[in-house]
DNA sequence: ACAAGGGACCTTTTT
DNA sequence: GGTCCCTTGT
């Protein structure tokens, strides 16, 4: 009687027989190696559709986790188009919007206020500054941003202090730092990303009905990007599955790209011993990009020791080979980039026009994107560079939302350190010390300790803290905009950025927060993520889904689960939270899009890491030189390297139809002129999917400092000649006798580190070209001009 | 109290 | 070269 293939086959009509096999797997645990552009987002939703629609669990029963709000979204609105089924009630999401469900609908249990907030990366770091100047811990020997990646790197290992190993004193420092840093989170009601997830973990952990009734619930827990997981995620997958569950990895080992920030490939590994995975499907298939491309990307991750094994296979034929460009510096790359572009647009090569955002250029670090944006802007093409600041991350809205967190929990001292003087309202350094001392002594939060103290400092602090009172009482039975409208006027915010002069932007931003609030509101139907579970979805009403009294398709199956036979106290209150608590934490958990020109037609810039995921018809990868890819931090490291393999590996099969790799002999690095050797990766290529589009080992004419005083903006463009094979010509004329580096003997040249030095002579040729240079203060040195940062002075 | 200028810093990023 | 942070000057 189960399972009904029948209602699930126009499912699985247009699956090859690997995902096809994936999709229907028993209900065991089971891993599937995925490989990039083999469908795997495909399959996971399918996955679920086909559990439901055979009756084999209910909406109820699954726990699908994504990393991204993106990769969440994307999932859902998949699945309701193939099935008529709620997908908002679902637990779909993300790691951290699933933790903070969680821990809205137990907040008793985990021994937070029902009002929590949360804290981004940003108020982490300042939480922590403001924390480390209280206790005169010296920030010399401690900076603020090594003690964040500490404590963020312990949660990620879900060590708590009295956890952490402890090896001499500077251990010992800041492991402190890390309890004190606790203790403040605790007090002012606020958790960090880390914490959503830690906090769940020992909730599920340490408290038996509770872990068990989920354990029972969630029949199917379907893990996406299993490669990104971190020590802590798999601790907390592990607790989720119980008897019965079905655990659903999917991931791509060559795919890992954020060892830095926590990721363990090992947690595939580790899943298959643990969970004696008996099913592991690869996913081979590649409906992405023509063989030449894959064929670069198989070759080059070959060279990688510790893989699982994978080798991608295409229908789509070779198609055109990849090219390669050198160019003797970054901005001639940018150049020739901007003008192969505009062939590509116009279609007046053998492909047909590319639409712009079809049009990728990829880079290993943000620093690169500014030649190259200068380049367009020149040209007047019209691009999109991804990354940076996004909306909710803007200054002028962290404010605005500081002000709403306080209103809504005044123990929240990070936000009230934001606003207290700003705008500025005559409330100093001094004046904030001796409220933060006052605070400490009463072991009360800043807000409170306002009403002890004293003097003119003292008045214009309880002047403050009187408006935000009353504010607060004032919005009590505003909508959401009306209490944002209402803040935005009686903070000051709008009145300060109106006399300051940059400040249109700010507040067109502003604006557009209380459209944002608008629509999460209505459109979003506000929130599903901060909401506490109403008490019939944790009921026998979810789990003996009827789909017919939701206004379901009465044809998806009813399913014979067994009642909870325990319902968490916390989630019998069906208690909510205000519009306004829910808002904020959408604003913390979802920082916003990029940027908001996202229609248009424009050629995309962004970095590899953020390209993950993401697929265009043709891609340039810019910057392929030793030192920057890989980069320099990675080279030394044989794991960081690999690392580095996998990410060059991610931006070559970004490609669909052609793909470009360029490098630069030289170029302008931290306002150093730089020469750079082309990237071993280069040399892991199969020369015949290749195409040099300049000669492989050439030497270019001129001198390399020619543009050193400032980027001339209107440099004639080289390419002049259009080939029919390729767009581009060969790049400057190659002239003869003076080498790449423009050094000759006697010439002045200045050395970060040695200061200004003569050189002596000059020896080989390109890489390997050496130059001996006196320096007054530290004598006669040999440089590698592939290494060394040499700038000539006049 | 606050604005303007000097100096160190500088992978990759989502939540 | 650009940003953030701290110091200095009014």
């Amino acid at each position: 009687m189960f399972p009904e293939v029948d209602a699930a086959s126009p499912l699985l009509q247009n699956l090859n027989p690997e995902q096809g096999a994936a999709v229907t797997l028993p209900n065991e645990h089971a891993l599937i190696l995925a490989g990039a552009g083999s469908g795997k987002t495909r399959v996971l939703t399918t996955r679920i559709a086909w559990l439901l629609s055979t009756g084999q669990v209910s909406s109820g029963g699954i726990l699908a986790v994504t990393f991204t709000n993106k990769a969440a979204k994307e999932m859902m609105t998949r699945l309701s188009a193939m099935l008529p089924v709620n997908v908002r009630g679902m637990w779909i999401g993300t790691f951290h919007g699933l933790c903070n469900r969680f821990l809205r609908a137990h907040y008793k249990l985990a021994n937070l206020p029902s009002t929590f907030q949360i804290l981004d990366t940003q108020d982490q770091l300042s939480a922590i500054k403001r924390l480390m100047k209280q206790h005169n811990v010296d920030d010399e020997r401690f900076p603020a941003k090594q003690t964040q990646w500490f404590i963020a790197g312990c949660k990620e290992d879900g060590l708590r202090p009295n956890m952490v190993e402890v090896r001499g004193e500077e251990d010992r420092k800041k492991v402190e730092i890390y309890q004190l840093y606790e203790e403040q989170c605790q007090r002012e009601g606020v958790v960090d990303f880390g914490e959503l997830m830690l906090r769940s973990y020992e909730l599920l952990r340490d408290n038996d009905p509770i872990r068990e009734h989920y354990q029972r619930r969630f029949r199917h827990i379907l893990i996406d990007e299993f490669q990104d997981t971190n020590k802590l995620q798999y601790a907390w997958i592990k607790m989720l599955a119980g008897e019965g569950s079905s655990v659903f990895a999917v991931g791509d080992d060559d795919q890992s790209i954020y060892a830095f920030r926590g990721a363990r490939v090992g947690n595939m590994a580790d899943f298959v011993r643990e969970f004696h995975v008996r099913h592991q499907i690869k996913l081979e298939q590649n409906y992405r990009s023509h063989s030449n491309i894959l064929d670069s990307a198989n070759e080059l991750i070959s060279h990688n020791k510790t893989r699982l094994g994978k080798n991608l296979r295409t229908d789509a034929g070779p198609g055109e080979p990849v090219r390669v460009y050198e160019a003797p510096t970054d901005l001639a790359e940018a150049q020739w980039m901007v003008e192969e572009m505009r062939h590509l647009v116009r279609g007046d090569g053998p492909e047909g026009g590319f639409e712009r955002k079809e049009i990728a250029v990829l880079y290993r670090s943000n620093a690169q994107s500014r030649v190259i944006e200068t380049a367009l802007f020149n040209a007047a093409v019209p691009y999109r560079v991804y990354g940076g600041l996004r909306f909710f991350e803007r200054a002028e809205i962290k404010h605005a939302l500081a002000y709403l967190r306080v209103l809504e929990n005044p123990n929240d001292d990070t936000s009230f350190l934001r606003i207290v003087n700003f705008p500025p309202r005559g409330i100093g350094a001094r004046s904030i010390e001796q409220l933060q001392d006052a605070a400490r002594a009463a072991g009360s939060s800043l807000h409170d300790a306002v009403k002890s103290t004293t003097g003119k400092a003292g008045a214009n602090l309880a002047g403050f803290v009187a408006k935000l009172d009353k504010l607060r009482e004032d919005t009590l039975d505003l909508t959401l905009r009306e209490t944002i409208e209402l803040m935005l006027q009686q903070s000051g915010l709008i009145e300060h950025y109106k006399s300051e002069r940059e400040g249109g932007d700010r507040i067109e931003n502003l604006e557009e927060l209380v459209n944002a609030a608008e629509s999460f509101v209505t459109q979003e139907g506000f929130g599903r993520d901060a909401v506490a579970l109403p008490v019939d979805e944790l009921g026998p009403g979810m789990l003996r889904q009827s789909p017919a009294s939701q206004g379901l398709d009465p044809s998806l199956p009813e399913v014979n689960e067994p009642a909870p036979d325990y319902v968490p106290p916390d989630a019998e209150t069906g208690e909510t939270l205000s519009p306004l608590a829910a808002f904020l934490t959408h604003a913390a958990l979802e920082s916003g899009d990029n940027q908001a020109q996202a229609g248009q037609d424009a050629i995309q810039l962004m970095t590899v890491h953020s390209a993950k995921g993401l697929e265009f018809d043709c891609v340039f990868i810019t910057g392929m030189e030793e030192g920057l890819f890989p980069h320099e931090n990675s080279m030394s490291d044989p794991q960081s390297l690999e690392e580095e393999r996998r990410l060059a590996y991610v931006a070559i099969t970004r490609a669909r139809k052609r793909l470009y790799l360029s490098h630069a002999q030289t170029r302008l690095l931290h306002g150093q002129t730089r020469y750079n050797v082309k990237s071993r990766f280069f040399e892991e290529l199969p020369e015949g999917a290749l195409k040099w589009l300049t000669p492989k080992n050439q030497n270019f004419g001129g001198s390399a400092f020619g543009y050193g005083s400032g980027y001339p903006s209107t440099r004639p463009a080289q390419s002049a000649g259009f080939s029919r094979e390729s767009f581009s010509s060969p790049p400057v004329p190659v002239q003869k006798a003076e080498p790449s580096h423009g050094l000759k003997g006697g010439m002045k040249v200045f050395h970060t580190k040695f200061g200004e030095g003569t050189v002596v002579s000059i020896e080989g040729q390109n890489e390997d070209a050496r130059a001996q240079v006196n320096f007054p203060r530290h004598g006669i040195k040999w440089l590698a001009l592939s290494v060394a940062k040499l700038t000539p002075v006049p």
